[in-house]
DNA sequence: GCTTAATCGAGACGGTACGTCGCGTCTTGCA
DNA sequence: TGCAAGACGCGACGTACCGTCTCGATTAAGC
């Protein structure tokens, strides 16, 4: 139901390397510098090409990075190992692989801000980006309590909140790396956070006490 | 032995109103649209004042929007109620009510892209913004700790990272809310997270598992 | 052997229409102010164009105001009339057309006052503005001269800097008018201060005299 | 009939030292740029002072350049010496030595520039300085007159402007010494241009001719 | 000896202009 | 139609100077 497919593409096809080489460009100027240090005709440059080629491909910069540093197909879901915890580490891994590169750190705090004034960009980013990464997570989640392993009263969005948080946080805001042993940790905690054994909810007074 | 500092402060001294104009204008432009939709000149036409009279004062706008978003002294330590749930609901609570505003979800992102270039600003950011922020949070575990209330094998600092990470995550990534009901589910998850009782470590081979 | 000769010029051509304009504002502006009291943002403003469109054709406002204000194809000779005064009057109408129109009058002095710090800009006056001048009333003497008219001893440079001095002085140091009167008066007092008939040069001792 | 003569004047009084430091930093900056390379700040940092203090003794630059550059008691008549070519001479020399130093060649064309935009600057300088100077050549010319060596039909007038005319051009337009040579040339060609020997005035097809 | 008043230094103030840079679009010639 | 090149209108950048002001400290003269 492609309205405006291209049935035939007339006129000159376009030079699907120079595709490759802004990409490229973008990903190296991410990491030698600030998303806000360089624009598009910086971009360009670097790629060898010019501005208007790279606009009659990506409509702005907060586009092309995405494109540049985010793999799209990361929903390749989690195999069901039957065990939360292996599943989490596995999905921790892959948000630290693609969080933690450096094209990433530099990049995320530019798009956040782009993406504050541009409601349709947000959208993108969401069902586009976060929207997998959370189902994926709260997926596991999900096959897990339907294992009994999970709490009953565990939101499962909330943990997948914690996970993630920290590993963006701790990559983009601390600048810290997202290694192995943290991982471990983080996905520790939220397991045990969420586990059905000898969960003791918080009493009605804690819950709503003063303030 | 200050050497610098300005015993008799000579020529015409700053007009404070102009610091209160800036930052407050800082703040509604922030509120109005994104970081990067304005500069330096409509802070100074909003606050009525010129440019140079903002730069006499900040450097860059970075720095200024640091000053007028985030409270200082917020290193407020959290007073030792004897119950770590309800010391991490008063830190959330504290941190949501910081990083929920919106000028500060609006900010969030723009200092996170500026960050990147500076490193002399990323360390303004670690040690006057985040660091305070951690101690206090630290020092709650580390106090519960020594009740006996925490896993001696859980690491306060990656307790301190998620609670925050889901926190910021949460207002500034996905524009949700941190209301009462989120904060308490994720100090709950925190807190379970760390507690002593009943931890089941994962087996070595669990831990240093094909990954 | 040009080397930057730009066999085909590449990539979007110049506006010609907006050179036209910015010379034609620079003129007007002339008229209406002096020349320290409008700068390139008020000229491109008038032109209807950019700052930086104007940047791009001249590198500053003396370079800019040169253009606009002096016709450089001024070096049209005088015919030879076989009658200095009557060359000369000539002569001495077309410097009146160019030193006396309203704009250049307004110019000439800021002229003067950028060019007393740059020397290239300098050179290009004397070169191209004052020396073809020079150069024309010079050759009027000169041939005269041949034609045993003027005396041996007059310097051909001093009658020359004489009627352009008085011209320029009185336009644009006393704002009087050229007028055809004034013209034909100097000519007069030029041709009979060279003219070879019953000179009688200084004695030396008026020449040597004291100081 | 001094209307606001301050009969005692109250509060601190003026540093004189100041009056000439100013004056000499002007004359200074003058000879090492041009007139409109520097401001009022950079002639009070020169003085060791303030721009407050500059201002309070003139009202803008081109006044204090006046009072700096030029000797405004120049009305020193020329004795009468009985000889045209002698009087000439001295008035010439005068007004090379005002003209002809540095400070003065690089003030002219931006007091010029500045002139035109204030009428009531115009008319100081024109009153101040070029009318006494003209008065006394043309006292010159009609002593010279008087005495017979004058061409009744010559004008005074022309004459001065010709010979200032020429003194100024050469050494503000052109940049060259207005040495001795010079000066006894510009006024060999004046004396002779006025002198009634001989004079043999354009007949009236020359004067009214064609164009 | 105290008040009064103008000046001094220093530097902030609201303006205006500077010359440069980047944006996103457009207009050429060539492939 | 794509591409390289570069001009276009637009708007922000950070700086510099303008002429004025507001400080505290200084320096006479008059009371």
């Amino acid at each position: 139901m492609e309205v405006d497919a291209p049935g035939t593409p007339i006129g000159r096809p376009r030079d699907t390397s120079i595709d490759a080489a802004v990409l490229e460009a973008t990903r190296n100027l991410l990491i030698e510098g600030a998303y806000s240090s360089f624009g598009m005709g910086a971009i360009a440059d670097r790629a060898g090409t010019t501005r208007q080629a790279v606009y009659r491909r990506w409509p702005n910069k907060a586009l092309l990075v995405l494109d540049a540093v985010f793999t799209h197909t990361v929903a390749t879901g989690i195999p069901d190992l039957g065990d939360m915890r292996a599943e989490l580490r596995a999905a921790a891994q892959a948000l630290a692989d693609e969080f933690g590169q450096p094209a990433a750190r530099a990049a995320v705090g530019g798009l956040l801000a782009d993406l504050a004034g541009d409601a349709a960009l947000h959208d993108v980013v969401r069902t586009g980006l976060l929207g997998p990464e959370h189902d994926r997570v709260g997926a596991i989640v999900e096959r897990a309590r339907s294992r009994g392993e999970v709490d009953p009263t565990a939101d499962a969005d909330v943990a997948v909140q914690a996970l993630g948080g920290a590993i963006v946080y701790r990559t983009c805001f601390l600048g810290l790396p997202a290694d192995r042993e943290f991982l471990d940790a983080v996905v520790d905690l939220v397991v045990r956070g969420v586990s059905a054994d000898h969960r003791h909810p918080p009493t009605d007074a804690e819950r709503k006490g003063p303030r």
